[in-house]
DNA sequence: CTGTATCCGTGCTGATACTG
DNA sequence: CAGTATCAGCACGGATACAG
């Protein structure tokens, strides 16, 4: 049982490198905006909310560049440009599918623990025996 | 098929939330050094390649607040402290593999990818049609 | 409509020095 | 050995203005 990212070289490249794609503030988001069928510039502006056009931009380049999307083009007037989800990008959706189910059950643990340590950390801060 | 990111605020929180919390520069390797035994502090720091004691405290300390590592101290001399991974840490991995596997398949795609479209950009900055 | 270009603040990160 | 404290650099992201 490992995710090999301290062995050799070649492997810590793999959910690393993965990661560092992947795991940025917004394109998990946006993939996800692509999930159900092609959908136009705008309507992604839209379904993501509070990311900026710079930021739009940039992350579906990103997903362009690694395959995960398609660009296409229509010369119409006004201009069209609709996104979609490649063939490799819709296998990745289904292999953080296992991740999502993870998180769905585990996150209320996470919090609690967080919550927890959050709550010991203030009582480590009272004045010890004040009774 | 969905990864709920930009659904209802509750599901938000899940993946995006997840990756907020283990997508940083480090925690990934970190976790990856604990995944065998329990291991010392300096182990770690061995282990993880690059990283600063800063950014090792830091990422401890942030896997211990969510419940994913318990710390061990013993009080001899010189002192002595050990990490492991609790069993949410241990099923977390386990989620892991998937993308994990993904990735090993997938990475090739995505570099392949990545390389063609840069040679393509190399392309469009030549001089058309010189022969 | 679909982007690009620029500026700027913030936060993450690494380096270094210090402590129990 | 196992941290903490402080500072400075830089990348990331947001806001705004502009362009095809």
């Amino acid at each position: 049982m490992s995710i090999g990212c301290n062995d050799e070289p070649g492997m810590c490249l793999s959910l690393t490198d993965l990661f560092a794609r992947i795991g940025d503030k917004w394109t998990l988001k946006v993939v996800d905006a692509l999930v159900h069928r092609p959908i136009r510039y705008n309507e992604i502006h839209q379904a993501v909310a509070g990311i900026s056009q710079r930021m739009l931009t940039r992350t579906l380049k990103g997903l362009e560049q690694d395959g995960l999307i398609n660009r296409t083009m229509y010369l119409t007037i006004p201009p069209r440009v609709e996104y979609e989800l490649t063939e490799l990008g819709q296998q990745l959706i289904v292999a953080l599918q296992s991740l999502y189910d993870w998180a769905l059950v585990h996150q209320q643990a996470m919090s609690a623990a967080r919550a927890n340590v959050a709550r010991t950390a203030q009582d480590e801060k009272l004045p010890p025996g004040h009774d």
